[in-house]
DNA sequence: ATCGTCATGTAACGTGTTACATGATTGT
DNA sequence: ACAATCATGTAACACGTTACATGACGAT
């Protein structure tokens, strides 16, 4: 009988959630995958071990020792259907317009994640609430910024350009992006 | 007799220094200015309270009780010579290319506060020492990202495009930055 | 008189870090 | 035989969060 689930995950628990959705993993694989990759978080293993504990205890993983394809037995773990109720709605929750600016990162690694998991039009429709934080936080800036931009330094000008320029830049991305996965073919055809 | 410090700085740390470095602050105005400004860290007084005690203890700020010009007292907090070395030291300290993706608030934040504290040509420096940051990152991310981007899938190779954005993003704001700060006139003459 | 804001603080809690510890397995 | 890697774990510590507590002051 798992624990109760009181409090809401860790940003880091997700994206192990994530990890191991994707493909079930173990400590190891988890602690190395992140040290190499792109993401910020450096799993040591004093946080990830306690924590695939954790989160089995709660019923949101479940670990299997690995003896037959591994000369080396390690601790699989792998999502129950709670683990997958939990990261898919994480993965579909909206962006919101506060997170543009410093989540950047776990908005693009929740987009790596949803690639296998969430359906073509959920993806699609993630896309658009991007947009739309980006179009919120555009309008509620520009009204600042024409107030703000007279009475600036030189530096606090610069800082809030450096945010327009970055707000611009996300969304050309997010159109691009839904431009290419709309313009995907539903299955690969015959290659070559 | 101040404590010792041995460990570096917390970012959160730092940002309170660089709060107090542009003016002395009290524990009260650093809370309200972080919840309602452009920084991710939601000050809660249960850090910044004993944050700014430990600070004090550390040598590296010291509180004093603003009883003239407010009716009601407040412990207003200035920077030691201590507090002024680590603070300018932190500032000065080049944008690493590990930082560009993941702590770009940070750089930005950096920023605002060097306009009072650094000098015009460690500004420059330092700014110099961000599109180097930029350069490194690039031609590592670049020979891999031919190699990657073929055996890809859509989500993996948008991610890759959409550092690649956001890195050239940057380095137009850095040129940007530069140019503006060398144009600019030593002294405002005088207006109208 | 009362409510909201100003202003500072404390206590419990949990997560993540650093450092250390252990042992099996592979390579040379 | 020995070193490096694979693989999992523990213990001490500290920071930050949440929630609570306190009181003075200003406005109505």
């Amino acid at each position: 009988m798992p624990e109760k689930i009181e409090r809401d995950l860790t940003t880091l628990e997700y994206v192990v959630l994530g990890l191991i959705g994707v493909e079930p993993q173990s400590g190891y694989s988890i602690i190395t995958m992140m040290e190499s990759g792109v993401h910020r978080w450096s799993a040591s293993p004093g946080s990830i071990y306690p924590m695939l504990k954790r989160l089995e205890r709660q019923g949101i993983i479940m670990g299997e020792l690995d003896i037959v394809y591994e000369t080396r037995p390690r601790k699989i773990y792998r999502l129950t259907p709670t683990g997958e109720a939990l990261l898919d709605g994480w993965l579909r929750s909206p962006v919101l317009p506060a997170s543009l600016l410093e989540e950047r990162d776990v908005a693009l690694l929740k987009f790596l994640f949803m690639e296998k998991r969430l359906s073509h039009e959920e993806v699609i429709a993630w896309l658009d609430t991007y947009e739309q934080a980006i179009d919120s936080y555009d309008l509620a800036r520009r009204t600042f910024y024409d107030m703000a931009i007279q009475q600036s330094s030189i530096h606090q000008q610069l800082i809030l350009e450096a945010t327009m320029m970055d707000l611009n830049t996300q969304r050309t991305w997010v159109q691009i992006a839904r431009r290419r996965l709309q313009n995907r073919p539903p299955r690969p055809a015959s290659n070559a």
